[in-house]
DNA sequence: GCCGTTTTCGGCCCGACTGTTTTCAGTCG
């Protein structure tokens, strides 16, 4: 049976194939927003399919209801089969690169019969575009320019390195004279696990000096665009960024725009047209006959209320219900970085962090954080000097001394405990029941079966000693996928024994994600905590990607365990102890 | 192709920038 990506990738073929064909566009785009949707599903299609309830996925009709059936009954479809007799194969990929979108596409196939990328790059080449009408010399060079970046550079950018780029980048625009105000927009403000460009908005009476500056900064590569409030540049190593200068009384309207999604400004301009009202980077307009008159454009709350709702926060807005749900005024109160009053995983030079115990006591102090926990890695992974009983023993005793100094943050004693590859755990039992607080992470025998992996962990929970599952999938974003395991069953045993799911807060990790987030939301009360895993004090930095993450799968404070106050903490957490 | 507190037919977001154009189509986000 087809898993839900790949019902959504047969989906996302057909759009791109019938752009190339010329299709109308809204129906391309009916495709695309199904393959979305279905990629959001939380249950399995599958099950949808065998219910009979295809048709109630909003956006699904039932003309792609049939294809999905068909596509589960034999693996593809009439649409998609009679799409791709009549074009080559390599067709659609034409459309990666930049500045070729599905006219020039079929242009290129009809009256050059190029259908493939190696073709295309031949006859740029030979200067055998330039002939071609609507394309000229400058045209040739710049395909020939993106099909070198195309095969150099692939894919959405990790987060982890999005990010420090990103914000070296804002620290020069804000740097630079006569900004008001500059902020980082896009899917990176969304918190999206990947990004496929830097997006800056910024406020100031004069663009133009702004423009050059960021368009000749050293991590700028080539100039893709530039007018007069807009830059478009690539930076070394690939990726793209766009920086929009407006005049400070327009920055709400232009930061909420250039926050996107795409989807979600799309429904917010949908919804805006019903009222009367036109939305776009440049503020609200009512529209009274010919006439225009502005509403709003100052600030994103000016935005949303223009539209009868309250302020969305950016990691909602992908257009997956945060509107509707906003207007019942049914949004969470989310849970934020202010409301963090622990970190409960962290190492230590007792293992293979950076500082000692003392040391991240007090970075946490500096971040603002009421106690720790000390986790070090256990015995098994050698590679990261993990403790054996006799150090933790010890590692127990000086955490005890610490606390009787008196310290701005009191360190709780923990461990990282390897759940081994039959899901017993890495340490005595004795020992473990002396500690507050236990993190349970696999590191081990990553290509285990599901059903096995799903056992495993199922063990370890049922032990009794551990108060939470560490970086629960084990993913590295765009690195490795982790291992798999069923969700629910996993969530159904946590929740049975009290232990919680972790949300790990290193920027490669994210994990668990936004979608298993939401996942444990509806479907239980299993506490979410949200943790560093700092190897050293920066590293407790990254709190507010965790945070982002939580917000993303729409995680209030409430259901979020080091939200709590110490004592509070305590009487909430799996103590371990074994069952 | 989807959808309906104005519509079961006729809509479906909006503007900047580029290149090849003598006035705008195509692409992008």
């Amino acid at each position: 049976m087809l898993t839900n990506a790949q019902f959504a990738g047969h989906l996302e073929d057909i759009a791109q194939l019938l752009q190339v064909v010329g299709a109308n566009t809204f129906k391309v785009r009916a495709f695309q927003n199904a393959a979305r949707t279905i990629e959001k599903l939380p249950e399995p299609l599958a099950d949808r399919i065998a219910a009979g309830t295809v048709t109630s996925i909003d956006g699904i009709g039932k003309s792609i209801a049939a294809d999905l059936i068909e596509l589960s009954e034999r693996g593809s479809c009439t649409v998609l089969d009679e799409l791709r007799a009549q074009l080559p194969a390599g067709l659609p990929r034409l459309l990666d690169i930049q500045g070729l979108g599905p006219k020039k596409v079929q242009k290129l196939y009809h009256e050059l019969g190029i259908g493939d990328i190696d073709t295309l790059e031949a006859f740029a080449r030979d200067g055998r575009l330039a002939d071609l009408d609507g394309f000229g010399k400058r045209t040739e060079e710049k395909i020939l320019a993106e099909i070198q970046r195309l095969r150099a550079f692939t894919g959405r950018t990790p987060f982890a390195r999005a990010m420090p780029l990103a914000s070296e980048l804002l620290a020069f625009i804000r740097s630079l004279p006569d900004v008001a105000r500059a902020e980082i927009g896009g899917s990176l403000r969304r918190m999206r696990e990947t990004v496929g460009d830097l997006d800056f908005v910024c406020a100031s009476e004069r663009p133009a000096p702004i423009m050059s500056a960021f368009a000749t900064h050293p991590l700028v590569e080539e100039i893709i665009a530039r007018g007069d409030t807009k830059t478009s540049v690539y930076l070394r190593g690939g990726i793209s960024a766009d920086l929009r200068v407006v005049p400070p009384a327009v920055f709400g309207a232009t930061l909420h725009h250039f926050t996107g999604s795409k989807e979600h400004n799309v429904q917010m301009r949908a919804r805006a047209l019903k009222a009367g009202l036109r939305v776009s980077e440049w503020g609200v307009f009512r529209r009274d006959g010919d006439t225009e008159t502005p509403i709003a454009c100052a600030t994103e709350e000016d935005i949303f209320a223009a539209v009868g709702l309250p302020w969305i926060a950016p990691e909602l807005r992908e257009g997956d219900q945060e509107i509707e749900t906003a207007e019942k005024h049914g949004l969470p109160e989310l849970v934020t970085l202010a409301h963090i009053r622990s970190d409960l995983h962290m190492h230590t030079t007792w293992s293979d962090g950076a500082v000692d115990i003392a040391a991240m006591s007090a970075a946490a102090a500096a971040r603002g954080r009421a106690f720790i926990c000390i986790t070090d890695h256990s015995r098994s992974l050698t590679i990261a000097n993990g403790l054996s009983r006799e150090r933790l023993l010890a590692q127990i005793d000086t955490i005890d001394a610490f606390n009787a100094t008196h310290p701005a943050v009191p360190v709780l004693k923990g461990l990282e405990v390897d759940i081994l590859e039959d899901g017993e755990l890495d340490m005595d039992v004795d020992v473990l029941e002396r500690l507050d607080w236990v993190v349970g992470s696999i590191h081990s025998r990553f290509n285990q079966p599901t059903e096995v992996v799903t056992a495993r962990l199922v063990h370890a929970i049922q032990s009794g000693l551990i108060s939470a599952i560490g970086h629960p999938t084990g993913r590295m974003i765009g690195q490795r996928d982790g291992y798999s395991f069923d969700l629910p069953t996993i969530i159904e045993a946590c929740e049975a024994m009290g232990v919680a799911l972790e949300i790990n807060a290193a920027p490669e990790r994210l994990d668990l994600n936004d979608t298993m987030v939401k996942q444990v939301l509806r479907t239980s009360n299993v506490w979410l905590t949200i943790n560093t895993d700092a190897h050293s004090p920066d590293g407790m930095d990254s709190m507010a990607f965790g945070v982002g993450m939580a917000r993303r799968g729409w995680a209030p404070r409430d259901r979020v365990l080091n939200t709590l106050p110490l004592d509070e903490f305590l009487k909430q957490r799996r103590k371990p102890a074994a069952a």
